[in-house]
DNA sequence: ATCTTTTATGCAACATTGTTGCGTTTATGT
DNA sequence: ACATAAACGCAACAATGTTGCATAAAAGAT
């Protein structure tokens, strides 16, 4: 399905920076962290992007992927809906080429702790990419 | 043993403003985020927390907890040395009351992909806090 | 195709945090 | 107390987040 009709589905608008957006994540796994993304879409006002992350985010086609040295990473969601979002799969981060991907693996972590209750865990692993160890 | 020496220890002088952000995270547990320490240090200039933050990241005596928001959250460490940073605990961040926390326990996550290398991985747990569950 | 209405965008403005350079002050060993 | 290396405070700038508001664009109706 197109970004367009992706963001019909979803009840949003269809405008050229919505549509932009998806395709600049279009490659599904990858995410890009928010300064990639502004040079790409340099003809849109800082704002608009802003805006239309939180947009996206909130009617689950994207993600923030991690945050890391304050700089967030964006990745297109494979299976949320407006309703129910669901992230619970494992971020990967190169220590080599601080490239980030979504890593679509069952991982149950289960954790019990006394006093607290727990509703989701995150994880992220770092380590090398299958690009940087081919250069080495 | 006091700051004093802890800052010693590490080889590092004893200055007002490290001893100040070694007290202010001084519970252990409890990580700070970053506007707070700032509010608590408010006699001391910005550049000078952001440096010390730094100094203290560096010798192994604090870590980042983790970063959420634009907002980093700091934390004492617990056994690590200026060599040896060994932060593979669990953090835990309550969806009420935002507090963050280290979770010394340990908890292997094995996880296993093909064509990339994976050399550490951050679990961050996300729920309700012992105080706010009180409170309820 | 045009009109209407709702929504999105661009721009200005301000806040927070990160980051560096540099002159001054302070901590530490002698 | 002195010398010196290190740390601090201040100025300056960059990046990102965030909001209000006037203008432009999208979607549905005519
Ligand atoms: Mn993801
Ligand atoms: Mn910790
Ligand atoms: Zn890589
Ligand atoms: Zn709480």
């Amino acid at each position: 399905m197109d970004a367009a009709n992706i963001l019909r589905n979803r009840g949003l608008r269809v405008t050229k920076i919505r549509v932009a957006i998806l395709e600049a994540l279009g490659e599904g796994l990858q995410a890009l962290p928010y300064g990639d993304l502004q040079k790409k879409l340099s003809q849109f006002d800082r704002t608009t992007i802003y805006r239309t992350l939180l947009a996206l985010i909130d009617k689950g086609l994207i993600h923030k992927a991690l945050e890391e040295n304050n700089e967030s990473y964006y990745a297109l969601c494979s299976d949320c809906t407006s309703n129910l979002h669901n992230h619970n799969h494992v971020h990967f981060k190169c220590n080599e080429c601080s490239s980030v991907q979504c890593l679509h693996i069952s991982k149950e972590v289960g954790l019990s702790i006394p006093e607290i209750v727990i509703d989701s865990i995150e994880i992220t692993a770092k380590g090398t990419c299958s690009t940087c160890l081919l250069t080495h």
